[in-house]
DNA sequence: CGCATATTCAACCAAATGGTTGACCAAACC
DNA sequence: GGTTTGGTCAACCATTTGGTTGAATATGCG
């Protein structure tokens, strides 16, 4: 009875991978460039990308000794979709959007 | 730097709460007829929609020694906006949605 | 009153989560 | 070849999660 709906809303649910999403909508990045504005160990934030590449969230491809990641927003359609059924929410409002990413993005005194 | 989105995805996360929430999209419900399909304690349901509540996806109000529990779809716009960013999904899609309520709904092996 | 019903509380448990550190491996550079 | 750079692995730890059971608290009923 477990799907991916689990493991997409799962990865969801933690801050740092939320900022981390918000990150990569602007542009690839390398995993150490993902890491450097959180406060957190690099292994940390390996465990998280590996959390987000196992929700289909993003993609990682390894190019020399560096690996880059790629959001993947496909992964959240059926999410989307299984939300979408509980109400008519507003369609795609990119104002809204640009002030949730605001409070999401890391700061120096970020977790 | 947690907001509500941590505790609304967490909440999502789980497949006996998303599937609790496709029952009550149906009609409100007593805790008791909500326990009733699984197979899990009383006591256990109970936690799920105390989960439930402090996410805002339900509120629970008592009459008499029933207590009602009743959708909130509104908690879910902000999760759904902040998902929307990511890319251009196709509108509500209720044959999509039928389809996923399907595989949610609780059986009788359910866990 | 006395009992049944509806629901939560408390204590407990196993497993998962999110973080750490230090060792490790692979690719690149001088 | 030796060292730096990029990233993961392994072991460990504290906290949270999702479940259990049994006792407790209301409320309603005869």
């Amino acid at each position: 009875m477990s799907n991916d709906l689990d493991t997409v809303f799962a990865a969801l649910a933690d801050p740092t991978r939320r900022t981390i999403l918000a990150m990569l909508l602007e542009d690839d990045m390398a995993v150490t460039d993902v890491a450097e504005p959180f406060e957190m160990s690099l292994a940390a934030i390996s465990k998280h990308l590996v959390i987000l590449t196992k929700a289909g969230l993003i993609s990682q491809e390894k190019r020399g000794r560096v690996k880059w990641c790629k959001l993947e927003p496909d992964a959240l359609r059926a999410a989307s979709v299984w939300m979408q059924g509980f109400g008519q929410f507003e369609p795609v409002n990119l104002d809204a959007f640009e002030r949730f990413l605001e409070t999401e993005l890391p700061t120096a005194d970020d977790a």
